[in-house]
DNA sequence: CGCACCGGGTTCTGCCATCTGC
DNA sequence: GCAGATGGCAGAACCCGGTGCG
């Protein structure tokens, strides 16, 4: 925030010519009106693509300042807001302020996402009480703003909005699930109607396709297991599912299965970064001396795998290996790659020092919380003590 | 009691491209 | 031509504890 006085300055360096419009004021909303200038259009400020040619609304500007809101950020971002001659940051102040936001966070908002302030009270008491259907407190809603000012403010259509909410009810999707969605994937309500049902209607089929026989169900499973789904597009979950089947040769079945498991959440990954990490952990295991069907079986088992990128699963693996621990026994319990490097590192120290013998005793002791396996390392120190 | 199995929690926005309606 | 609305993308794991069984 501290540039923001800076480019005040600068600003009305560069403002050479002045130009008064008078507006037709609509009473209703308490707007930044009145004097509005033209900007230079010799601004030397080299990063913008080109200086606005209409003219700022000049008392905005100042609101926004005394907000303490990032200008530059702002205009950055949406240009437009900037040029229009009734706003409704007060408004929006106000209401945010009646909610408990802090002064700071409403800044931030704004500066994040401009066009908040073209919003009515109106519009944005609705908006607030369709969020409020889900959400317990007002100050739920506000971290997530804080958060995510663009899921909130993205779309004025609040009867989309509303249409959401009654489809995902129509799924069979409870409060509860509602509740866990829009805190993790706010945006989701914000997508077009349209564009959530599409996905809807690609996982159905999908599971048609692969011979499910409750293809309701099977959605809602995918969506409790990946709460991300709906934000994806329907190219990149086709584009990956198709990539588990080829690249695992997985009959129908296996894949049904798998979806509805733990590979939900790799529907998420970019297209090229899911095939990436296949491609990677199959050369590396097979580097290793394993069989394609033992990959398929570990994938399978812990598809999980496939989220973790070449670096750091390169790093792992040797990790355990350097450590004493076979290959074999990681395509037993590929679960251990949970933990990150340093974490494996540290314990395979911890677990040395003490004499502990992965081969007599697996494994296991790799996949569990810090809190048991400082109590476990504990005792084996005890032990060897006495 | 100790262990293995299993599932759950946390987390994911901010930017750009395209269209649409005025 | 404009601003607004909307779709889509890149980025890339880690940790904990309940529970049931021997």
């Amino acid at each position: 925030m501290a540039a923001v006085p800076g480019v005040r300055a600068l600003l009305s360096l560069h403002r050479s010519v002045i130009l008064q419009r008078s507006f037709g004021l609509v009473p209703v909303q308490l707007a930044s009106t009145s004097l509005s200038r033209r900007l230079c259009s010799a601004t030397t400020r080299n990063n913008e693509p080109k200086p606005p040619v209409a003219s700022e609304n000049e008392s905005l500007l100042e609101n926004l300042n005394l907000m303490g809101v990032d200008v530059t950020m702002a205009r950055k971002r949406q240009p437009g807001v900037f040029r229009k001659s009734f706003t409704n940051e007060h408004g929006l102040a106000q209401f945010l302020k009646g909610k408990g936001a802090s002064p700071k966070v409403i800044a931030s908002i704004i500066s994040r996402y401009p066009r908040a302030i073209t919003r009515s009270i109106d519009h944005l008491e609705q908006r607030w009480k369709l969020w409020r259907n889900i959400f317990c407190t007002d100050a739920e809603i506000v971290s997530i703003l804080a958060r995510s000012p663009e899921s909130f403010f993205r779309s004025s259509d609040n009867e989309n909005l509303e249409k959401n909410i009654h489809f995902l009810i129509s799924l069979g999707l409870i409060r509860k699930d509602l509740h866990r969605l829009l805190t993790t994937a706010p945006r989701t309500f914000s997508n077009s109607l349209e564009l959530n049902k599409q996905m809807v209607e690609l996982l159905e089929d999908i599971c048609t396709e692969l011979g499910g026989q409750n293809p309701e169900q099977f959605v809602k499973t995918i969506i409790s297991r990946n709460l991300y789904i709906l934000i994806r597009s329907t190219k990149r979950v086709k584009s990956n599912i198709d990539t588990l089947r080829s690249a695992l040769k997985l009959t129908d079945s296996e894949l049904l299965a798998l979806l509805e498991g733990h590979g939900a959440s790799i529907l998420d990954l970019s297209n090229e970064y899911l095939k990436k990490n296949f491609i990677n952990l199959q050369q590396k295991m097979i580097s290793h001396g394993c069989r394609k069907s033992d990959i398929k079986k570990m994938i399978i088992s812990y598809p999980i795998i496939l989220y973790i990128g070449p670096e750091t699963l390169n790093a792992k693996l040797d990790c355990l290996l350097k450590g004493g621990i076979t290959i074999k026994q990681i395509l037993e319990k590929p679960k251990v790659l949970d933990y990150s490097t340093q974490n494996i590192a540290g314990r395979l120290e911890e677990l040395q020092r003490v004499g502990y013998d992965f081969k007599k005793n697996g494994i296991n002791i790799l996949d569990t919380s810090r809190k048991r396996f400082d109590a476990k390392i504990e005792k084996l120190a005890a032990s060897l003590d006495s």
